[in-house]
DNA sequence: CTGAAAGCGCTAACAA
DNA sequence: TTGTTAGCGCTTTCAG
């Protein structure tokens, strides 16, 4: 249909696609009209706007956002590094932060380092070398190296899911600390005596349950015995911790889990061996996933706005994209305990 | 440490960062000869790229993709289209396409549409504004105006999840009819004779359990009943979806689910109303997702390598990008039904 | 409000 | 094996 090259004046390539010059020409302006007529549409008249739309219209012109980045310094594009998507807790966030980026004009490419160190650099650079408007750090731990590279590149950084005294840029999380030890409390409260935690062999969970055993041994119960189970945590991953955990100390009357999906496991296991939730145990996961409320029972567990995480970093970064300083750099968006009837 | 612009010639920006240009002549010798030790590095003396490697190092220098993309016409990347990431089924299929396409160098772009067939013009145009070597589309019903653009863009596209009769380009997947079939011969061999279907309101379980029903009504069966619950599917849905079963016909000794995690919702509410599996009633899923072994009683289901189909998209892309034909452009993975204790 | 010139940082074409 | 030159397609300066 649309002509292919034909002019055969001599050099190089040329895509093929249609381009703002042939847009231009079409409209009969110079490309730098057409440019602006299509990304600052206000400061065009309207007869030019209109005879540009028309031709992009009729050329079908897609924007090379390739070239648009390259001259702007402003890609427009936004990375999110992640141990591995499979995991059951940052997906909401990845979700959420997806769709706010987009409704923005914004792409997501998304990293995994599998938990394992040495990609994080690798993966690292590979981010970097697409210039992208900003990155989301999602439950990693990166390495002084990683963080050098991060902060010389001078790329905004936002990192989720915690809340370090040391941010390299923007931060939006909450205290795995105080999780910890409002779990501890709560289930003191409740009247359990016999606590236990089942968890990831990731840093953020040993926070969380280093403050919850001293939590727990600071209100007067013995310290609680830890499962630990290789990131990603899984449902068979929680049955067989639930195992070993009977068979270390029957006495146990409380787990606390590291992931909802933990906790399920637990459930699991013990409907399987006739073990009463909660009358014998009691069992609290963490993350407040989607099924947590429509399990039998239903999950007690502490709630983690995974959506509000995913938004508040897209906006954190657009802004400082569009230029405008972020004030408050660290966004601490809490945590709350859903009682249901596991505990 | 390293100098920031001095030259007060006139005239533009520059990023700041380190070029291949601050790079070659740090090495002494010119940009493209610096260029050739980094992509092709056995087209270069020993010597000169030791002196390259040496220069990188010193100045910490990233490339920059943009540039090299817009250059090549080779950006490197790859988009993948979900309906959300958040769906249970194709999330290892992304993250197997992530981590085999990293490992080539490519980056993954994701994109949503939010099961809102309006939103897949905007992103496919955003998409391809980006120059993708590849578009990776996964378990969305793509409008013709779509396929259209895509065509046009000439940009290499592969359909997952799917085996339609008239791909795009290269398609990896399985038939969603043969499923459908399978699964209703299985549990008529199985003895049941009162099958129900339960499926999410998109257009691909639909052709599974128009498959299934026919299959049925074939072996003799009555009409099996059917409860649609919107997309995605959730446990939540599984349960409502098995009241309303049980509340219209009581009968109902088997039922298809077109997820695992309905298939998790219809055992959660089993056990709740404490209707015996598989004595009472029989459960299948689709998709053998992680934890559908580790379920009690475990879930008999479809599975689907879903990590097979992310491995062999990527493939599918790098083989086009780096230029080699793809001989077979149609792959049908297949699917096998797995026997737990459910069914 | 519109345009001409220059160049973002890199690599494909020729040469040498 | 190495270098020269000319751009990829767009947007920033700086003028009108």
């Amino acid at each position: 249909m649309s002509g292919p090259p034909a002019n055969p004046k001599r050099s190089r390539r040329r895509s093929g696609a249609v381009t703002l010059h042939d847009v231009a020409r079409l409209a009969e302006v110079a490309p730098i009209t057409a440019s602006r007529a299509l990304n600052t549409p206000d400061r065009v008249s309207p007869e030019v706007l209109q005879r540009v739309t028309d031709a992009v219209r009729r050329t079908g012109y897609v924007p090379n956002l390739l070239a648009g980045g390259l001259a702007s310094t402003r890609s427009r594009l936004v990375a999110a590094v992640v141990p591995t998507i499979a995991g059951p807790v940052f997906l909401q966030t990845i979700q959420s932060l997806t769709a706010a980026l987009e409704a923005q004009g914004y792409q997501l490419m998304l990293g995994q380092t599998g938990y394992v160190d040495s990609r994080e650099d690798a993966l690292l650079e590979a981010i970097i070398g697409r210039r992208p408007d900003g990155i989301v750090l999602t439950g990693i731990m990166h390495s002084a190296h990683g963080r050098q590279r991060l902060l010389a590149a001078g790329i905004p950084v936002v990192e989720t899911w915690d809340l370090t005294p040391t941010p390299i840029d923007m931060l939006v999380g909450f205290s795995h600390v105080e999780v910890g030890r409002a779990v501890a409390a709560f289930l003191h409260g409740r009247g359990r005596r016999r606590l236990a935690v089942m968890a990831g062999d990731d840093e953020r969970s040993a926070r969380r349950h280093g403050a919850f055993r001293q939590a727990a041994v600071a209100l007067g119960l013995p310290e609680p015995a830890l499962v630990t189970v290789p990131a990603p945590t899984t449902l068979g991953s929680g049955r067989a911790a639930l195992q070993q955990l009977l068979a270390a100390d029957a006495s146990v009357d409380a787990v606390f889990c590291s992931s909802d999906l933990l906790a399920l496991g637990v459930l699991t296991e013990a409907q399987a061996r006739g073990l009463a939730v909660p009358a014998q145990l009691a069992v609290m996961g963490f993350g407040d996933l989607e099924f947590a409320a429509d399990l039998h029972p239903g999950l007690t567990t502490v709630r983690i706005d995974s959506h509000a995480i995913g938004r508040q970093a897209a906006r954190f970064i657009v802004e400082r994209a569009e230029g405008r300083p972020v004030a408050e750099r660290v966004v601490d968006l809490g945590f709350s305990i859903v009682e249901r009837g596991s505990a």
